[in-house]
DNA sequence: TGTATGAGTTGCACAATACAACTAACAATC
DNA sequence: GATTGTTAGTTGTATTGTGCAACTCATACA
């Protein structure tokens, strides 16, 4: 906040109170919900209204919208309301990824997004697909990012988003997120090989894993074949952990 | 953006379009302008105007302001308008820190500001307090956490900036940008124990921060006295340096 | 009972670094 | 101009976490 008191005219909301008119820019949040299905990182994306007199008719877009004064208690609420508009749940990983703000990113004039990203479990898609008739869809991110298509600065915002996960992933638990619990480590270890999109060692990352006390176990969990693997529950569902050190293969092909 | 086409109304801009008229938040900027001066961090801080009718008349705030959507191109540059305002510095080490939006944080009403932290050498102090006679002081940031007491929740947003600060201080070359160049090793080492707040072991220190290829010799510097040092200058001004560990010490007192 | 497969363990080498003790280059002092 | 203090910079060793590869273990299936 802090206005500038040399200003002799001040940006003044709706119900105006006194002095001159300010124009303010549109204030959006949208949401960046990421999860791995297949061997694919893909993200959740909602077609544009065809209708003409909206921008970017029929494009894909991330979901997001208007924050509504009325009814989003503070930006992080907007964005779980929107989330849960497209996607029936309630409270996945989320987390702040930044905002941008310009004069020509929207056509309707000067707007500034506030972006989340969220991590789900590939398996909450039923309720995704189901909970909203509209045009909604899981695409890989991996298409998406090799020819630029999204609505808006959407594109940008979905590179930083893979670049922000990317480089977390290094050295946090974050896919620990992409997992309905109980989860197995080799199932841990194939989120990680996913997102990362390169083998992970087994042997050094059970141990990085256990050694991060961010695990409890729930007992063997029965696989479709073979030997049973252990179950593991996160200790802590607000919060990824962090290890020392990041995952560096020594030879770097 | 990607607005909810389910929405009877839409927001509308100041130039009126057509439709019915949305409520839109305040849209502001904030700077944390954080520098080292003597043995202590310091942020810059801007006190608010004693008119009666401003919000927190005379408290101490963050610089920042309402964005100009005629003057402003996109949030960065209304960051750097804001922080050149204050300091007269062009180029600094800027970084987006988050935003925060909520219906109370302003009681002008629903506002979300978009926040960035700059690192500036403390030996700019002088062009800081010269370039601007208004209210404006370096403070400790110590001091400020200990006892909160700044307008809006700057409190909360300078906290964020110090945890930030403190974390990538861990694994990058980000204090590099608080000294002015050329700058020498040990100089650049009490750079990362200020931040820190702890001491860092000189051997260490000196072969990580030349093995990160971040640097470039630029001749031996007179110290005041003793043995001199060599100088070094940045190979990157815009971007740090990533380390592939952080800094942890064995006794961990 | 044998074989395939994925789960989990063990052993060793290596790379980075924490820590401590060392040497080097200057200023100031006598 | 030798002595002393101080800071710059180096060297050596122990420790730690990891990369890598080979191993054992538990189950399904034939």
């Amino acid at each position: 906040m802090t206005a500038k008191t040399t200003n002799a005219s001040r940006p003044l909301p709706a119900p105006p109170r006194r002095g001159t008119v300010f124009r303010l820019p549109l204030t959006t949040v949208d949401v960046c919900i990421v999860a791995v299905q297949g061997d694919a990182l893909k993200v959740l994306l909602a077609r544009r209204p065809a209708d003409a007199e909206e921008p970017f008719p029929g494009r894909w877009a991330l979901p997001g919208g208007f924050v509504d004064v009325d009814v989003d208690a503070d930006l992080a609420a907007c964005a779980r309301r929107k989330l849960h508009d497209k996607t029936g749940i309630e409270s996945p990983y989320l987390e702040q990824l930044g905002s941008w703000g310009d004069a020509v990113r929207d056509p309707r004039g000067w707007s500034a997004t506030h972006v989340y990203f969220a991590l789900i479990a590939a398996q909450s898609l039923a309720l995704a697909k189901g909970g909203n008739a509209a045009d909604v869809a899981w695409l890989k991110v991996d298409d998406i990012l090799r020819r630029p298509q999204l609505a808006f600065d959407h594109d940008t915002i979905l590179r930083a988003t893979v670049e922000r996960l990317r480089s977390k992933v290094e050295y946090t638990s974050l896919p620990a997120f992409l997992l309905p619990e109980p989860f197995t480590l080799p199932q841990l270890q194939r989120m990680y090989e996913v997102v990362l999109g390169r083998p992970v060692d087994k042997s050094g990352f059970r141990t990085r894993m256990l050694a991060a006390q961010f695990l409890q176990e729930t007992g063997p969990v029965e696989g479709d074949s073979n030997r049973p693997a252990m179950g593991y529950r996160l200790l802590d569902r607000q919060a990824p952990a962090m290890f020392p050190r990041t995952f560096s293969p020594r030879n770097p092909d």
